[in-house]
DNA sequence: CAGCATCCTTCAAGATACTG
DNA sequence: CAGTATCTTGAAGGATGCTG
């Protein structure tokens, strides 16, 4: 059930491929690193402005889906104007380090990368 | 230029922004684990098979963009019938255990995440 | 402030068929 | 075997306007 032996979720009908189907996600991966980074909750608009690029639109949706999963808590206070608050669940604070480790070594080795992309480019360019 | 302090890849700007974005993807996770795991090449067949439900069209996508940016090698064997190997390269190496472990970790915590799941969608679905 | 609703675009992915 | 080419669909994402 919880393991789909030898090769995890490389099955199409093995559970745990919807949770990596939640987690492999380039939102996902910096609103949980960014939850925490921050090691405090964060409110609506500053994961928005934090997170450069997302749409409320998409922002929102992802927050859901990490709600849903239980891996971000929403905490709503009944005051004017709103305040909502999302924190990392105990479920989330497992799986976080995990994903900033990725943008960690994104940033290391970002160079790299660029390089062998321009040497790709070239060689496919021209003959 | 490798990092965008204090928060990597965040700002969209950010040149480890688009590392971020090839890694935090499904297919990428499934292959470059997979063939950490393996240890060995792995032909394109292999890969179409144990990768269980990604389409020929969508492998070749996730294997191109792999070896564009440094992580995959693609050795192409002059035979009949034509016989291709893809392998990590020494930045792939560092990158794929990142992405196995939450692969790991989406197996382990499955349960939780299925039963969180569940407990949100009554909690929605009904006042 | 923190969203939901709507419209629209685009582009990623599936199905299918063909080739070196 | 390891792809490429084409067609079609549908879901993700952007823009805009409105609300509790």
């Amino acid at each position: 059930m919880d393991t789909c032996p030898p090769l995890p979720a490389f099955r199409a009908d093995c559970p745990s491929r919807v949770v990596v189907d939640v987690l492999a996600n380039k939102w996902v991966l910096y609103v949980l690193a960014l939850l925490q980074k921050s090691g405090n909750p964060l409110r609506f608009n500053e994961l928005r402005h934090l997170v450069d690029g997302v749409t409320q639109k998409s922002l929102t949706k992802t927050l859901r889906t990490l709600e849903r999963n239980g891996l971000v808590d929403r905490r709503v206070y009944a005051a004017v104007p709103p305040r909502v608050e999302y924190r990392l669940t105990d479920l989330g604070r497992e799986a976080a380090p995990l994903l900033a480790a990725i943008d960690s070594w994104a940033a290391q080795n970002t160079p790299a990368i660029v390089e062998a992309r321009a040497s790709f480019d070239t060689a496919s360019g021209r003959a």
